[in-house]
DNA sequence: CGGCTGCTTGAATGCGGTCAAGTCCAGTGG
DNA sequence: CCACTGGACTTGACCGCATTCAAGCAGCCG
């Protein structure tokens, strides 16, 4: 639970932290943790597997809104404005804690430098929420996969889930469409381009970067977005 | 200063506020308010006028990953993220007031409540950006010009700069199409659409709403992901 | 006056979507 | 054991929305 360390946290902060945490939670691939729009009493912190936060159009149109790895608070917003204006979905098997809001609201009155971890937490949010609006609205499919096959590789290895270059990954190509705002049709052609090309491979749920810069190259990715410099808050 | 009432704002928070802004500052259109990469010392309130943020690719592709109004705090997070990973521009003539980290920080250690409503605006504009992401990932390009045409009128009333159904946005039609992820002819021409579907005008920096449901229902916009109801936090 | 920026419109191009058919499994049940 | 089923992946052919390229126009300013 301390995988938060873009800053030290003490001891103290981490048993607060811990005596917040209201007990665990699995839950099975396709099911809703979180429905939009209804009053939310806690949030939700990924111990394992991926959820996905998505919004849907009436005619069914999906879009991933952010991916979740191991180590993220999914809904710590939830906190402070009661309710989401999205999904929160389980992409794949997943375990949670939980953490009342009212224990989070004691932290910050009692705890303010670890109230401001939480705080910087949803700011990276937004920070990746910001680099997806770049992605979708001026990158090409071939971009798009790319990038997000690079984001994930350096998310996953801050949390120890990468072997070397390659990672699991237990998503449909139809969920990556809808991540990156295309289809999986496209999806699927994209994917062979990058596998041709020998930047990366995407089967059996495994992704395997062949040529990390040059993919990273192709997608113009940067980490520098992912802001993973610690230093004092 | 008291724009942020979503909560009531005690005198004596509003004075800690006030006492936290070190100065004001002007800016011309097309200026750089903050350049990305750079480490922060401060952040920034906007008073009056419009700003961006904006991404830009090697090539040239530019994206606005965030507009503002007036009222809005437009770089709070540098404030825990030190620099961005983003420009901060001036669209318009702007007035500024300027708020140094160390008084935000303070602010973090002696007022809790007064803290949450600051972290809430930071995640109002997360909420901003999935929206965005949703309307780029996809929306039509009719469906986008008409969803932030709305979504900008919903905002300026709120700080109070409209007039019935109609609000100045001196903004240029590439401006625009930068925000949705689109070229300035595209942009042009889906203006047009919009103008002869009796829907809505934007000329002379005037956009004129001439048929709000009708607007709403083609951008399929729904104001709650702005979280305008007020609530205890 | 020229020069610049932004708006407007037309014609051609192309990226990604749509539609459709077919394949490859893992799971299920006869 | 194999037939059946459903879901995800793959590939091809065609289509269309938005881009690109280009030209012309309007307003503003030195």
């Amino acid at each position: 639970m301390k995988l938060r360390c873009r800053d030290t946290v003490s001891d103290e902060e981490e048993r607060a932290l811990e005596h917040a945490c209201s007990g665990f939670r699995e839950a099975k691939p396709k099911e809703v943790l979180v429905h939009e729009r209804r009053p939310q009493t806690q949030s939700h912190l990924l111990l394992e597997g991926i959820v996905a936060r998505q919004s849907t159009l009436s005619d069914g149109r999906r879009q991933i809104v952010a991916l979740h790895v191991p180590g993220d608070f999914v809904d710590l917003h939830s906190f402070l404005v009661q309710s989401l204006e999205h999904d929160v979905v389980a992409l794949t098997p997943v375990r949670i804690a939980i953490f009342p809001h009212a224990g989070l609201r004691a932290i910050t009155e009692t705890h303010p430098h670890l109230a401001r971890m939480l705080w910087l937490s949803t700011l990276l949010d937004a920070a990746l929420h910001r680099e997806w609006v770049l992605t979708v609205g001026r990158r090409t499919a071939k971009e798009r996969v790319a990038h997000l096959l690079c984001e994930l590789h350096a998310r996953m290895r801050v949390v120890e889930r990468t072997t070397g270059n390659s990672y699991q990954l237990p998503l449909s190509q139809t969920d990556i469409a809808d991540a990156c705002g295309l289809t999986n049709v496209h999806v699927n052609r994209v994917l062979r381009r990058l596998r041709e090309a020998g930047l990366a491979r995407f089967r059996t749920k495994i992704v395997e970067i062949l040529d990390p810069e040059g993919l990273a190259a192709a997608a113009e990715f940067d980490p520098f977005y992912l802001h993973l410099g610690g230093f004092p808050r």
